[in-house]
DNA sequence: GATGAATGAGTCTTCATTCAT
DNA sequence: GATGAATGAAGACTCATTCAT
């Protein structure tokens, strides 16, 4: 088995047993267990539990990061990207239910962790709809009044919570689709002008 | 002392402690210390640590419903209903940082917490947004297309998201203020009816 | 109340509770309930836990042998004083259980007990059937050969095994006469003297 | 070291530390520390704490009773069986004087123990003396009015009452053989058919 | 590299005892 | 005398981490 497997198939088990129970009430001898390695394989791979958290964030925002630029690099349309963006996330939060309860609940568990470890990867993440808005301002469809670092913290907070609700109950009531064009439609028809109306862009 | 105070100040030490640490990484001694009392006499008002966590959630949420549903009911349109409560849940987090930060990021910490505890409180909250969009779609000032249950989640997320931005830096670029008309804004404008809006209804 | 209502109710108190959990679950909070006392009353008459079992002991063990001694100064042969003392042992612990599940079980839990203790009453209380004997041999009826330390020993001892029957078992098959009956006659069969056997004394 | 020695290793001491100090103010500290091993160690090979003393019991108290039943089997005679019983029992004591404290004194220490833990062990051997009488009374040697259940009770009560004698007192007067003896006598001549004293079966 | 037995520091919780009222 | 809230020392048990094999 090549290196890279055992970090993956802990990175994969630690996902499963973090979901599960949560960083904190989480034990190493639980994700050995579950990666088929003894505890103390881990730590070859990792310097210690909590070096295992930052990892999982690290290469699999990282993933995400590069597939939602992947797909909205093919999107000239900033209200296009938008929608498209909600959709990813909520997706994405959708079927990788375990990874998204670890991204979602334990990374911001503990202030130490979003304050010690500056959190890259995430500032990267939202930066990506704040570039959207600034984007669609330059083009004229969004107005100028709408300040970007305030518009991607609540668009990814709304979309955030809305996930969390996917994560967290079994019955749900929305598709995500529905979700996704909602959340998408309070913001893009709040935040466009006259003139991008009247042009008909961004319109639902 | 009354025994009331001393529940109190026991509230309010494990408040500052859980901010600080984390619930997690803090300590039953240092909780203790923080009221000036003696160990053992915190569990003569609470059953366990974890207990703590949960009475913090639902005296404080008690608070803070009460409080914002008081201020509503001087207000008889929606759309300033609906401006009243951003700047309310953005004012409060700023004021009472500490248990913001408790409230936040401490109470979805675990899942065994989320999925336990089934959160009324919480739900109880959310749903003061749910109301004033219903009542404002029977007005006939929102779009009757508008899912509640997805409206009153993005909306909060976006106002969670924002006031985490608060919580966890320490210097801040906008103003309470300035983020919960712009948060607000993207809501109204995005979801009041044609008719309002020529009404000049939800203006900014 | 008179304070020996007090001191008696704490004591008979912890009888129950001893005898239901044991010295070291019991809780002097759990006796103070039982004897509707407030937990401090508790050390105005006794110095410390311990020293409730203690005087459990002393008090309750004086009271049995004045009254064995009593009873035992109507009879004047040995033979019938030895099958007197088996059946009151017997019909005390049963009478009596609760009081006999604590000195039985506590009073043997920790060689502290026994060896800081040097318990006197129990002393006397074995005392009583090596003087019966020592009385039977000088009269001619028990074997000079059976030693008084050895015989008062296992004939307690014999005794307080059948009664820890009594005591743990809630069924039980043979009444208390029954088993003192028996008991006595291993013993005085097995140690008169042919010639008190020619007299028929001792005889069934 | 292989994985029994470490769990002998750790029984050993617990024996000599719970017969020091008695079960309940035994520490596992102490445990660790006469084992030579460290505190988390123990619960590798136990559970808790409590059931230390269960594995003493079970384990030692099957030494025993395999051992005893062994030397009875060399010997057809019931009368000699009892003899050697009581032999066998007292001198284990003296020699094992740590073991037989923990099982004398901490076993009944706890009404628990004995309520909770039905104690097959303890009935297993107890059961031999029943089964030796049996025996007796079938080949005609002992009365058949002695109640197998009333005869082990006392004989064993007798030699254990007899051995907590050597158990908690350092200066012993009379020998263990001399004491088994006498018991084995009482009970014997207290129990024997005239035919068999005749035919001058079990005499002294 | 891989293992998993061993380690021992760390902490929640209990409860006998005290003492201000 | 009586109370019972408060104390804080003490200890069973856990579990991340190490290291000899």
């Amino acid at each position: 088995m090549k290196v890279a497997d055992k970090h993956d198939k802990i990175i994969q088990a630690a996902i499963r047993v973090f979901a599960r129970n949560g960083f904190f009430n989480s034990r190493i001898a639980e994700i050995a267990k579950e990666a088929h390695v003894a505890d103390g394989t881990i730590y070859l791979y990792f310097n210690n539990k909590y070096d295992i958290l930052i990892t999982i964030f690290e290469e699999e925002m990282g993933k995400i990061i590069a597939n939602v630029k992947q797909e909205l690099a093919k999107i000239s349309d900033p209200c296009e990207q938008l929608k498209k963006f909600a959709l990813m996330h909520l997706s994405l939060m959708e079927e990788k239910r375990e990874l998204a309860e670890v991204i979602q609940v334990e990374l911001r568990q503990s202030s130490k962790f979003m304050k010690d470890y500056r959190n890259k990867k995430f500032v990267e993440y939202t930066n990506i709809i704040a570039n959207i808005l600034i984007s669609g301002q330059e083009q004229g469809l969004f107005r100028k009044d709408v300040v970007p670092e305030i518009f991607k913290r609540s668009f990814f907070g709304a979309l955030d919570e809305m996930s969390r609700f996917w994560v967290l109950s079994s019955n749900r009531k929305f598709s995500v689709k529905k979700a996704a064009e909602q959340i998408s439609s309070y913001f893009l028809e709040g935040t466009i002008t006259s003139a991008a109306k009247e042009k008909r862009s961004c319109s639902r």
